[in-house]
DNA sequence: GCGAAGCCTTGATGCAGATCAACTCGACCG
DNA sequence: CGGTCGAGTTGATCTGCATCAAGGCTTCGC
């Protein structure tokens, strides 16, 4: 809700980062216009819970910028993550009135919030908004179907190998930082916050991160500047199928 | 590809068992006629691959009767289920050029075919076929996310239950056989199947579903009927928050 | 009627990862 | 400066599920 001084968010479409990413990526100049009558832009600080499972929903959005992830819990307290938001992913869904999940801020986030019922009426008339959120739901559910075959399936060792790979492959593709076949950048989750990503414990993570690291499948500086020498190695370790990940 | 003698495909749209759900929920008269023209049935046997992981698709489509199950694979052969398909559900992604995921009969299957161009062609001049794919899809998403709590943070236990709940539920729905609170059904899948479906072997799932007839959340008749006598047990011993699965 | 194959159950044993617990390190604050 | 708090590491022990192994029940073909 408070804005500060460095605050990072945009002040129209045109200087949007995830202008042409995000559900709005197709809308014309016209389209863009009528986004703009309906939206508004919160900022939320790391930690922040920003919606509740079970809340009312009154608007949908995009995260601008930041990370946030949706989780489910047990009643007995045991968490499981079910969704990374990174720049430009969509948050909440269109026809529903209450929140599904907890959606929780990982770092600092802005989001640009549209609200409901006018997103929904201007989705039925503009194609090109439905069209692109059908897109990007198509490859949150691959990337769901890949999740669970990771939750189900692969040893601990494999869990954190295939994380640090999805992560590295995301900043070689953003970067083409790929000196002489090396990946590097930063865990953008705690400890704790992996293990609910792998449905492990946090003991585990660190236990398996301190493993790589002894066999030199990467390297640590600090606790989250993670390098990766070989990142074949890695895609080894992580146990896929050998055409694994071509997809993306 | 062979058809017999009480083959159940249907002969039109008219008389089709999946009219009202299946992508072609909302299509008229015209949009029905055009769809007619790409469309052709095709049948499965219960244990066959209808599609490899990787193939070539040159089609989309729809399940009419029976179900089949979506895995993948890592390279030492443990497999995981990533979707379970059942009358009416969507097969493929148009755009998409390869198959992601091997699309297996678990009984006899006839499936409603469109050819994936002209399909897609067809998509982008009719909203109202992506508008019910956009739906569908974000069912499936919320099923997926759903299935990675399970995955990730619940026992043995609480994962068979659970699932014998999403059986219950749908048939309690279907049939409306609610008498006394008590819910019947038949298990669709073999041991081996569910063991694949909750990220179990197939003798811890024998075994967990002996521990629930032993402590009478469930009776067995045969290996495959089920009955629940008290349904609320059951959903107790799923762990799921209390106010779980309304959301269906 | 008999053998073989598929599906399922049950028992014995082992191990990967959870749990419980102690400790380090750095950031922040009065 | 010392104290506290959050994040991470590491060790010791426990346990739920996997693994390995044997056997039962049904169905099918000959």
């Amino acid at each position: 809700m408070l804005k500060d001084a460095h605050d990072p968010t945009p002040r129209e479409c045109g200087e949007c980062p995830i202008r042409h990413r995000a559900v709005c990526a197709r809308c014309d100049a016209q389209e863009l216009e009528q986004l703009d009558q309906i939206k508004y832009y919160r900022s939320f600080e790391a930690g922040r819970t920003l919606i509740w499972a079970g809340d009312r929903m009154d608007f949908v959005g995009s995260v601008v910028s930041g990370i946030a992830m949706l989780t489910q819990t047990l009643e007995d307290g045991r968490t499981q993550m079910v969704g990374l938001l990174l720049p430009s992913d969509f948050v909440g869904r269109p026809g529903r009135e209450k929140a599904a999940y907890n959606v929780v801020a990982v770092s600092d986030v802005v989001m640009c919030c549209f609200r409901k019922h006018p997103f929904e009426t201007m989705m039925e008339k503009t194609p090109h908004i439905g069209q692109r959120l059908l897109e990007m739901t198509l490859d949150e559910l691959d990337a769901a179907r890949e999740w669970m075959l990771l939750l189900g399936r692969k040893t601990a060792r494999e869990k954190i190998a295939s994380f640090l790979a999805i992560l590295g492959r995301r900043n070689a593709v953003l970067n083409m930082s790929k000196a002489a076949g090396q990946v590097v950048f930063d865990l953008p989750l705690t400890r704790e916050a992996m293990a609910d990503y792998l449905g492990l414990t946090l003991e585990t993570v660190s236990r398996q991160i301190s493993a790589l690291k002894r066999d030199q499948v990467i390297h640590l500086e600090g606790k989250r500047h993670v390098t990766v020498p070989d990142f074949d190695r890695l895609l080894e370790e992580a146990g896929d199928d050998s055409d694994g990940g071509m997809l993306a």
